[in-house]
RNA sequence: GCGCCCGUAGCUCAACGGAUAGAGCAUCUGACUACGGAUCAGAAGGUUGGGGGUUCGAGUCCCUCCGGGCGCACCA
């Protein structure tokens, strides 16, 4: 007798992919007359008595077909009961379809996703995208603080998880090298040099002292030149410092950018010059009081927009439009941005840019506006003053925890987090919560390895009949869709919560099932059956996808902790 | 005044337009001769800020009011 292996494993997606064919079906043989849609959901309903995995595509082809819900979901139950997997089908409430797998056709996930591996999860849900995303593009002027902490976690995460989707990513840092902020730093910089005191609208903070020591340090001629040779000297000494010193902090929270782009090179190849005149070309400018301006209005923007001062001067947001034209330029249809609340005004101003350029904004533009944080109980910054630096928030509360507990929330919602919280290693904090159970799957495998637990001995899916194994590898199924709709909504806060899921979905499960066989009172050992191996698959499913969902935000997972 | 975002359990926050709105913390009850308890089981906690509308179905979409945050430069 020949077990009941299936052929496939099923899964939402190919769950979906048979509610569609079964679609179909019913169209071609004249039961049914609508459009079938490209896809169809399958969702796994919060109510485990309405089965293992739901539709509701009868509720929503009912309108269509001009046929009552329940009719449309009879009909296609009838149909899909016939899939090789599925157990039963019942239609239910106002007309979904609740779907019962075989227990080895839901079990057999488990040696898929161990043998996928880091591959798991990954999917071309976003082939063909090409994608610039801006994030961070802090002012070279002071260290990165807490605003950029938020967008250094949650872009990178977001860049991990659109590249998982199948996109072509370029993270990209603009550095506002160029204005006169930048002489207001280096004046700055200087005055701490000769030991004077700021001048008025420069900066302050004791980063300022220590650079001005570096600077020293490396041009002791400083103070003997003339003001307006030391400024620059100064000027360009500290930029170089600090933003070395942002590289560095960034990499250290394990945040890589593939392009950093200066502002001040966009003024020195004249591309600024250029793109204003290519925006003349293109219809949109115009000359009003001894200036040059961009009639974003045209385009919905409140006002019109100055991009050369009646002084000659190109302002910042003529720069922001060479900017744009350059990501146009090198081969990005799509540019996203990733920019504080404090920032939102500029929406409407960078939109106009890409219309003014031809392009339509719908597609070409996507803002994501970050709400403001708040860590309470973090500890000020001596060197920057009164804000909370990124590096020392690193320090003090550790790389993992810091990245996670950002990148768990949307971007969109104001947050205030609690330093205390965020340093203790236990349940308060979700990091621990996710790290803890892929360290424990790690234990079982070695302790199962000890044990002579081996997963090449065998594996039998319809063993994996318990309730909680049930839950875990819904889970499991669930990891690709996740990836996929937290890429396409640019949200990689969904991915934490699913990690704090299948997290408790494994805690519960260890809880209730053993892989390593039990020793008696005796002292007689259980012996080892397909039932500890299969097991173990389970197990070690579990960690793959503990390990890739981890890897997508950044955040390590320990083998112990 | 105009614009964008947010109002969900005592607190911090979830919830592709789906079925009985969920977690964690805090509070209360249980499980430690344990595959490391950094865990698990259970209780309690809600008119999703108010009011209209759209539809088979609204925390989610539309309108309106209330409350909070942030923006509205020839600044950077």
């Amino acid at each position: 007798m020949v077990p009941p292996v299936p052929l496939t494993t099923v899964t939402p997606e190919t769950l979906a992919a048979a509610v569609r064919t079964c679609l179909l079906e019913a169209v071609e043989a004249g039961d049914l007359a609508v459009d079938v849609p490209a896809a169809v959901t399958v969702e796994r309903p919060r109510n485990r008595d309405h089965g293992d995995w739901a539709t509701n595509v009868a509720l929503q082809l009912a309108k269509p077909a001009g046929r009552p819900p329940r009719e449309v979901a009879e009909l296609l139950a009838a149909r899909l009961r016939g899939v090789q997997g599925i157990e039963g089908v019942d239609v239910a409430g106002p007309g979904f379809l609740n779907v019962r797998l075989d227990t080895a056709s839901a079990g057999a996930l488990a040696r898929d996703v161990v043998e996928a591996g880091s591959e798991y999860g990954r999917n071309d849900s976003l082939a063909g995208e090409v994608v610039n995303l801006e994030f961070v593009s802090a002012n070279p002027t002071g260290p990165l603080h807490i605003g950029h902490t938020r967008w250094a976690a949650l872009g990178d995460a977001l860049a991990r998880l659109l590249r998982a989707a199948g996109a072509d990513v370029t993270t990209e840092f603009y550095v506002n090298d160029a204005g006169a902020q930048m002489d207001r730093f280096g004046a700055s910089v200087l005055a701490r040099a000769a030991g004077r005191p700021v001048p008025e609208g420069g900066y302050h903070g004791g980063y300022v002292d220590g650079l001005a020591e570096k600077v020293l340090a490396e041009r002791p001629d400083l103070l003997q030149l003339a003001e307006d040779e030391a400024v620059p000297v100064a000027r360009d000494t500290a930029y170089r410092l600090q933003m070395a010193e942002i590289e560095q902090t960034l990499a250290d929270f394990d945040v890589h950018f593939d392009v950093f782009f200066s502002e001040r090179e966009l003024h020195d190849s004249d591309a600024v010059a250029r793109a204003v005149q290519r925006l003349r070309e293109q219809g949109h400018v115009d000359d009003t009081d001894g200036a040059v301006w961009l009639r974003t209005t045209d385009f919905g923007d409140d006002k019109d927009r100055v991009l050369i001062r009646a002084n000659g001067e190109p302002t910042y947001f003529a720069s922001d439009a060479a900017y744009y034209l350059s990501k146009k330029d090198r081969g990005f249809p799509r540019k996203v941005y990733l920019l504080g609340a404090d920032h939102h005004g500029y929406v409407k101003r960078l939109q106009a840019i890409a219309a003014c350029a031809g392009d339509d904004p719908a597609t070409s533009i996507e803002v994501l506006i970050g709400q403001l944080v708040d860590i309470g109980g973090a500890r000020m910054s001596k060197r920057a003053g009164n804000i909370i630096e990124l590096r020392d928030l690193v320090d003090w509360i550790g790389k993992d925890s810091v990245r996670y507990s950002l990148a768990r929330y949307p971007a969109d919602s104001p947050l205030s987090l609690d330093a205390e919280e965020m340093r203790k290693q236990t349940n308060d904090n979700p990091v621990f919560y996710v790290q803890y159970a892929h360290a424990r799957t790690a234990n079982v495998a070695r302790n199962a390895a000890t044990a002579g637990v081996r997963r090449e001995d065998g594996f039998d899916a319809s063993l994996l009949d318990h309730d909680s194994e049930e839950v875990v590898l819904a889970s499991l199924a669930q990891f690709p869709g996740v990836v996929a709709q937290a890429a396409a909504l640019r949200e990689p806060h969904r991915v934490a919560r699913y990690l704090e899921e299948l997290a408790g979905t494994y805690h519960k499960w260890y809880d209730q099932r053993r892989v390593i066989p039990s020793v008696a009172q005796d002292g007689t050992v259980e012996p080892v059956t397909d039932v500890q191996r299969t097991r173990l698959w389970l197990n070690d499913a579990v960690r793959t996808v503990l390990a890739n969902g981890l890897a997508l935000l950044g955040v390590s997972a320990p083998e112990r902790m």
